[in-house]
DNA sequence: TCACGGGCTGCAACCGGTTGCATGAAACAT
DNA sequence: ATGTTTCATGCAACCGGTTGCAGCCCGTGA
């Protein structure tokens, strides 16, 4: 069996509770005592129990990060940075995916608010009333999403489409596709409100639609139906399922149609043509939400809101309109 | 503060023993004293804490998930299929990402240790020695890589690049280039294994390589220069990456170079050319991990060893050898 | 009528830490 | 010499469950 506070005690002739203190409050220890006991305890091999240090102090030291669709690439980098910032502060994080079902993340959420001490939610496909009804449990941290009374991470998407549709217009287009992405998606919303906004623009909206390759691809039909000689995607996956679906059907991007993408995924770059699209700070993103939600679990601090810039990325999926 | 089981005990008049035997014993309980703490114990939204259950029974009902890269496509059907099959089991799954560093690798197995029942290794870079020293604390399940003494998953890779080769040297390729992945790679391993032992074909090996988009194209002038016309690739991010890079040199894919990768990730299907890759079972190697892993976990069922089939999807990245 | 056994429940110790309080010793001021 | 702090440590209750053991009730067979 593993090494427990009470064998390092006997064995370094101190208290447990002494050894307790060692590790977990330091300063009340004389240096001698703390690292003769420490000394013990690297000798034992022994590691502090996280389920009976949570039993008593009510936090588990871990992390929920619920996202909407681990395969999607916008994600992971978003959950590698909190990891890695959340482990720097002994914090560990629970990734869950809830396959794009608001009911799998309500249940997901119900699930791990018992065995995490905040949780991270990532472009939610709840309602906002829901989400505030299990805010009760838990604290929270929403990223892409407006609710009110918790701290809120958003990535100006609204900008982004404005700089994207400018990109448009610049290059001659007048009539511009909107892919929408799936319901319920507050960034999806706020690309329609920036764009419905916008003057100079003959704007048609298309979607819902999935936000992967195959809801890019599906909608090709309905792009070419459109008219649309400029396409604004709710992000990168639909773009280039859209282009792969656009040249099947014999229509060239960008010389007939333009794509804009948003996300900045990695393939983007890869794929011929090199995808133009709004860079989204995901890194920042995770790094961000983790910092705020410690602050939340441990100081109680307020709630606070973050937005953060995004940018145009010009590469060669778009191009000047046809005359 | 949330109800905990005393409170569930005074409200349905029973002892504590009692309402713990209802959810940890059930056929203990007479049914109707059941159905009444049941009621009780939905009543006042009581759940049991796990941290509380874990510091009895020593088992925390988490499992540990160690992969290379969330970011490489491979990882992420793996992942959603082993949580799904562990939530299933009342188990979630701990994800871990290692940056590809067998560094950290340690580090998080070690951390991981203290807080889960067992940990499921996926494509591990660390040596054998080291995966069987760990192994002492914590039960392993192994995917893709052959460790004896612990339960072990394979994905015949081998096998697989026989197949690719045969495909290429059906063609008319004779001189193929395998770029090997990353060192400590077991999976590398056997494809150069299984590349070397075939007749009729001149190979030349190249790397390692980064399995990356980046690794690809890093490697084309290598490629160009052996003179190779049949490229086999260690994943389909080297051979995306490789056929852009190929793409900027005005070398042509199938004409001149045909390229086959492996994983049969999405974006391969989506990328022109598709990509012709050898199939990986990734979801069912995932599910049979937990499989595997709970049975030792729970049973101390003997070290398993399950080898998986693969198989070559011709697409349009390989073609004709040139004349 | 009594012994026996099975079904159900209560009792209490235990898992491995944390923490408020008390104690004791040394240091300091008066 | 005495009173007051400060510092370090011990004591013991507690967190929320689990589980071996004992006891009770009741039905059954002799």
């Amino acid at each position: 069996m593993a090494a427990t506070i009470r064998d390092v005690a006997q064995a370094s002739g101190v208290h447990v509770s002494t050894v307790s203190r060692t590790f977990s409050a330091p300063h009340l220890v004389n240096t001698e005592t703390r690292s003769r006991v420490l000394a013990v305890a690297e000798d034992l091999g022994y590691r502090p129990n996280r389920a009976a240090r949570a039993l008593t102090t009510g936090r588990t030291h871990n992390l929920g990060l619920i996202v909407a669709d681990i395969s999607n690439p916008f994600f992971p980098p978003l959950i590698k940075a909190a990891q890695a910032h959340a482990r720097a502060r002994d914090y560990h994080v629970f990734v869950a995916d809830t396959d794009e079902d608001p009911q799998v993340e309500e249940e997901l959420i119900q699930t791990l608010t018992k065995q995490v001490d905040g949780v991270l939610l990532c472009s939610p496909r709840l309602s906002n009333r829901v989400i505030e009804r299990l805010h009760a449990d838990v604290p929270f941290v929403v990223v892409n999403r407006r609710v009110k009374g918790m701290s809120t991470i958003l990535m100006d998407v609204g900008q982004g489409a404005r700089l994207a549709i400018e990109h448009l217009t610049g290059l001659g287009h007048r009539r511009i596709a909107l892919l929408s992405g799936p319901s319920g998606s507050w960034t999806s919303e706020e690309m329609r409100a920036a764009a419905t906004a916008m003057d100079d623009v003959d704007l048609v909206i298309l979607g819902p639609n999935a936000p992967t390759e195959q809801g890019g691809l599906a909608v090709a039909d309905e792009v070419i139906a459109s008219g649309a000689t400029g396409v604004l995607a709710y992000n990168d996956l639909i773009a280039l399922g859209l282009i792969e679906g656009l040249y099947e059907r014999g229509v060239r991007v960008p010389a007939d149609i333009s794509v804009v993408g948003v996300d900045d995924i990695v393939s983007g770059r890869l794929n011929r043509p090199k995808l133009t699209t709004v860079a989204m700070p995901t890194a920042a993103a995770g790094r961000m939400a983790v910092d705020l939600l410690l602050q939340s679990v441990n100081d109680g601090a307020a709630t606070a809101l973050a937005t953060l810039e995004t940018s145009l990325i010009v590469r060669e999926s778009t191009g000047e309109a046809r005359r």
